[in-house]
DNA sequence: GTTCGTTTCAAACGATCGTTTAAAAGGAAA
DNA sequence: TTTCCTTTTAAACGATCGTTTGAAACGAAC
């Protein structure tokens, strides 16, 4: 048996989704599983919520071995966290460059930066398969836990360096200053949007049937127009 | 002893804040400790995480006072939601009526419209005393059970009520739907902000410093624009 | 077949959960 | 003082929690 004790219980995950254990052969299955099973138990009942019964008894596999694989709950939510946030994030990076490549040598218009950063939010959503990962990251702000947004703000920082010269230069009537209020705003926004969009299908009685498309073109209007407003500069 | 399982368990709790018991005397005390004991660690902690035995031994009570008075840890939750809520609310309805006396006969500006909405949000989350009851509010749109957001939307509703013909008139080229999509914008702005302004100043690496004056102006500048932006109309 | 490291398994650990109970304590009315 | 109702109390209920254990099952190497 691997002794799994010798490893540091607040693990900082080291630089990746490296699993808690060394391991190699046919576990990758079990280990998957209880990955994906966690993502969406976690999603649509929180952290605390969820026991690791729960999520071993839906995945089918033995109790103890979300332990044996990931050494604990805390370090399964960070591994299902980091997991979840890095092909999203990635996919903003991509649309990103996109965007660049298309304008150069001019900037990029504020739409199109603006839909980079939250068009991956809404196409994911939306999308049956997936809507549960987004629950999860509005979900990991509020939750209980350091442990939690500090991976929620490990993964954000890089995002928020590479897009914030392209907000300056779109938005050059504003401070810096303004630009990060702006910018909390939106993804208030976004964030809310994304997580609670049937609270919005309630609120105006069925009129709004938010669908992704619909979604990403109102808040992008929106947006738009306010990070546009005039500013102290 | 009162005889406590004949009341429903699935209580309604009827008009208001009444007390899961019929009681008398001195026993307000322990029924209110627990109440304001159970706000701040339900805001603080969350829901499930937070035990009847966190809340009544910084309470100072018996355990057993919390089902004495409330019958369960959910309608203790109920309980504590709603009375967070509604003063809450009627500062908004007040400022509301406040600007309509104003403007009278003329339409109440959009401005004033947004500030009589959102005012009393950062009133409250920059109130040391009081912010709690915000992040509490905040966390019950993504907690677990859907008794919860049941809460939150009965005392919404006659919120939207009053405010929506005020945003009509003053937002003419906008649809009803379209003004619901940017509503649900600005609420998602607004608590966003009031429950993670911690993580603006994070990522603005101290640039933005919140308080309740400042975030305020800040808001209804950045939403003012996005929601006179134009429309489809 | 035997060995060895990996993975799975059933069972149990101590702890904590929300809730219930029956008795004790308290306090006003008679 | 006695009565009656309210409130508080200590103790226990069964259930579930995250975690650990030691043995069984597995699979390649020899």
């Amino acid at each position: 048996m691997v002794d799994v004790k010798n490893t540091e219980s607040k693990s900082e995950a080291g630089a990746g989704p490296l699993p808690h254990n060394v391991h190699s052969g046919p576990h990758a299955e079990t280990y998957q599983r209880i990955l994906n099973v966690a993502e969406g138990l976690f999603a649509k009942n929180g952290f605390s919520a969820t026991s690791m019964r729960g999520i071993t008894s839906e995945a089918g596999v033995n109790l103890a071995s979300v332990n044996y694989y990931f050494g604990s709950k805390e370090n399964l939510i960070v591994q299902v966290l980091s997991r979840a946030i890095r092909p999203f994030n990635e996919e903003r990076l991509s649309h990103l460059n996109a965007a660049i490549s298309k304008s150069m040598p001019n900037p990029v218009p504020l739409q199109e930066v603006l839909h980079a950063l939250i068009q991956p939010c809404f196409n994911m959503c939306f999308d049956p398969t997936k809507q549960q990962v987004f629950q999860l990251m509005g979900r990991s702000l509020s939750e209980e836990g350091e442990f939690i947004k500090e991976v929620v703000n490990k993964e954000w920082h890089p995002i928020l360096a590479k897009f914030n010269p392209h907000l300056r230069a779109a938005l050059p009537h504003l401070t810096e200053e303004e630009i990060f209020w702006r910018l909390h705003f939106t993804m208030g926004a976004v964030i809310h949007t994304g997580c609670h969009h049937q609270q919005l299908t309630l609120m105006s009685a069925g009129l709004c049937r938010p669908d992704g498309a619909r979604t990403l073109k109102q808040i992008i209007d929106y947006a738009t127009a306010g990070l546009l407003a005039p500013g102290s500069k």
